[in-house]
DNA sequence: TTGAAATCTTAATCTAGATTAAGATTTTAT
DNA sequence: ATAAAATCTTAATCTAGATTAAGATTTCAA
């Protein structure tokens, strides 16, 4: 699927926003283990998933790193706070695996929605709906097991255990590796 | 604050869209403990406190629940997964002292974006905002202990502790109030 | 291809925070 | 005003999950 496709499911564009939008895209190979976003830098850009999979982290002044989100194909991610407010990111974004993404630079996105009011729509409700998976993810978290929430996770991203090593699915679920070998080790005898 | 003022920090609004927002909008007086949104039930509106203090709250099957947010005087709030989608709600929002609130329906909702695009921007804008916190909730949430989430919940909102039950705050931090007892008679005695 | 580095597993021990229970304090309805 | 209900505190005990450590397996660069 297109990033206009992907776009089209929520809002019709017309040709010329259509063209306009393209024009300011740019498209990025990334390599497994390279970094989009850096901690410390500023998030100049908004990110689209076209293939692959990126995993946003935040990293704790004590040396953890605490896995906020995975994007997959067709999934925006960023530091919305660093992208937003223009100020050093706390997180980094690394590409888990070989991945297709585009680029929105925020000089382009602000203009872009100054220009073309049907992006305002797109984007709130993007937003939108992203709360709604953020809310979600807040209950998850304080209301559930970590056994529960594995499970969880697994329905949620069925194909994204095969590829994502352990550890940064457990730093996900708030939980420590080895405490994911329990839980799984327990799963598969029964 | 009218509502018109806290909108305006973020868009320019014209006399028209003004009045036409005004329009639409419900005002309620809420007492102290009455519930604004009920699980189960589909939660017809968008709320915005004017004074006051709301709490929206998750409840779990087994009956324990779990305080998603405190909004007090200029936050928007609402169990935003059923409010987009139609669909009963997981959740219940209270008023924790008597409160003015400003309803809008989802139709007038709705209606109101495809009208005044302004209203998208703003919107927007909220969500962007609004997710930003979430995502630090969300990181506050696994990477940090008890102790220091209440530091910082503390930091956050100086008001809310004097006439927010402790067992709500409890809730918000993913406690039990007995922890958060002890938690607090630890910090006395420094 | 190979060896060093990264990751994963298992197991023992430890701890932050839960649970249970009982008494003390505060709030609320009448 | 007062009694019942709700909330808060303290303390003992318990447990989900952390930490530490060591071996096994996988990944990857040269």
């Amino acid at each position: 699927m297109t990033i206009l496709q992907s776009i089209e499911k929520y809002v019709a564009l017309s040709k010329e926003e259509a063209g306009y939008f393209t024009s300011i895209l740019e498209t990025k190979i990334v390599k497994q283990g390279e970094l989009l976003e850096k901690p410390g830098e500023i998030t100049p850009y908004f990110i689209y998933v076209k293939s692959g999979c990126l995993m946003t982290y935040f990293i704790h002044p004590d040396g953890s790193d605490h896995v906020v989100q995975f994007a997959t194909s067709s999934w925006w991610t960023s530091d919305l706070a660093s992208f937003t407010k223009v100020t050093p990111s706390n997180y980094a974004t690394k590409a888990l695996a070989d991945s297709e993404v585009h680029l929105i630079y925020k000089k382009d996105f602000d203009e872009l929605l100054e220009r073309y009011p049907v992006f305002e729509k797109f984007f709130r409700l993007l937003f939108q709906n992203s709360l709604i998976t953020h809310q979600n993810r807040i209950i998850q978290t304080v209301a559930h097991t970590a056994e529960e929430r594995y499970d969880y996770f697994q329905q949620k991203y069925p194909t994204l255990e095969q590829f994502v090593p352990q550890k940064y699915i457990a730093s996900y679920l708030g939980i420590t590796p080895e405490f994911l070998s329990k839980i799984r080790r327990k799963k598969m005898g029964r």
